[in-house]
DNA sequence: TCCAAAATCTCATTTTTTGAGACTTTTTTT
DNA sequence: AAAAAAAGTCTCAAAAAATGAGATTTTGGA
């Protein structure tokens, strides 16, 4: 992980050991206070931003340097399928097995949440969303979710740039509502989908939390409003907390 | 962002590339089947993948690699940082639908203005640039309201430094016009195409700027002089404008 | 306009990476 | 179970890259 002193990195992994470093400072920086977390010659912390600059791993803005799109893509490639997957999976199949539900690991994209994975029951009705199929924000337990989880600056933001569509008669269709709702969530630490995306299913979405406890992704539990209600959908909420809590350890403790 | 054969890709890199083509592949791999997507020598993706294995950047199960919990921390870490451009995608389907053409978020860079985001109409008709695409700054709404927030000396500089290409009869081809022109850009406060990059294409383009109020990105809508005509280009001001502000906060307001 | 800090350039030296070819291990086929 | 093929490892000299001290230039702020 880190490297000790006399434990020494190859320049290789110079690359990808500044854009940790970055991205744990987690806002722009110019070289020097870069090289203030790290303690190269002055020289060599300028060649590699270069290098890096070309092959648009890191953008500058007014000589601060960023995680370019090039570094972003990637991150949002590996983090749908690194270390710890297989684990997670096991999780979600335990999920299934206790709720007897369909059970979504769901990450947000720009184009709306994803399914990352998922683990379906055996009951006749269930949703026809492949894996890698994007939904909407505003109208999912998980969507609804991520929202909550911002910045109220940019969670405002967002509400007002979405397309609230109406795709049932409980679709949130005024960003008022719908903020309202996210501030709820926000306290309670769930969020439900009554049948807001398709009329008779509801869900229940909790969040994966990262190392340093923001959000990485939700873990939603969805079935048909007959035998899944919101009631039952709340009552599952201890049990989903902790498989959360689970995949955040198998994701991100350190052994 | 990818690298042609005369370019070259200096060996620090190679390890960004590897992670990237192993997250696009997007399953545990062999070296063997990683290197049939590269085409390196035998020899040197296997020492690469070493490397990274020692540094726990890869992780192995079965003699399969994947992604390890190193990486999945810088991405996890990345990507919350990247959250940002989750919210500047809305807001941009958000002008695409309203106007019901193409827009682009264009930042400037050395060789010229970079698409960085776009949203697409579907009409037929539409300009093939894909993401990553450098265009000159002289013949686009977006690379003149660039260099019209620079200081005075400094635009001078810029426009004699130009080769002003004559692209379509439209294109201005003398640095006095062009200075004139970036003068009233300037005062505006838009910039407009008019079919100076390709004929019958329109573009406006405004500001986006950072928290101090400096230029950071243009916001652009540009569509066929036929249906998106200079007057109507004009009469979306004020909506992009406001489009402008939310990306703004969304990029620089703090929580 | 001037000044201190930051960034950039230069270059001889040191360190890595490179990749061909031989060799060993593993897997597949017969 | 033996043979063949594929995958992986090792060795090494050549080539390339990184290194970092020191000099120089640029920048941003008073």
């Amino acid at each position: 992980m880190t490297y000790s002193d006399d434990d020494h990195m190859p320049p290789n992994v110079r690359v990808m050991y500044l854009l940790e470093v970055m991205a744990r400072i987690g806002q722009p920086v110019t070289p020097t206070e870069l090289n203030s977390h790290i303690g190269w010659p002055k020289q060599t912390i300028h060649r590699l931003c270069q290098t890096m600059l070309k092959a648009g791993i890191l953008e500058r803005h007014n000589r601060r340097l960023y995680p370019g799109r090039r570094a972003l893509m990637m991150a949002t490639a590996l983090v749908n399928q690194a270390a710890g997957r297989i684990g997670v999976h096991q999780v979600l199949q335990r999920v299934s097995r206790r709720f007897g539900e369909t059970v979504n690991f769901v990450r947000p994209e720009p184009q709306g949440m994803i399914y990352v994975d998922r683990v379906e029951t055996n009951w006749a009705f269930r949703v026809a969303l492949p894996i890698g199929t994007h939904v909407p924000f505003h109208c999912t337990a998980s969507g609804k979710l991520f929202m909550s989880s911002l910045s109220s600056a940019r969670r405002r933001a967002m509400v007002e740039a979405l397309p609230l569509d109406a795709l049932t008669p409980n679709t949130h269709t005024s960003p008022d509502s719908l903020a309202r709702e996210l501030v709820s969530i926000r306290k309670d630490g769930y969020s439900l989908d009554r049948e807001e995306f398709h009329t008779g299913m509801v869900a229940i979405a909790v969040p994966v939390t990262d190392a340093e406890g923001r959000f990485y992704a939700a873990l939603a539990v969805h079935g048909p409003s007959q035998r899944f209600s919101l009631e039952s959908a709340r009552d599952s909420f201890d049990g989903m907390c902790e498989a959360a809590a689970q995949i955040s350890t198998i994701l991100f403790e350190k052994d």
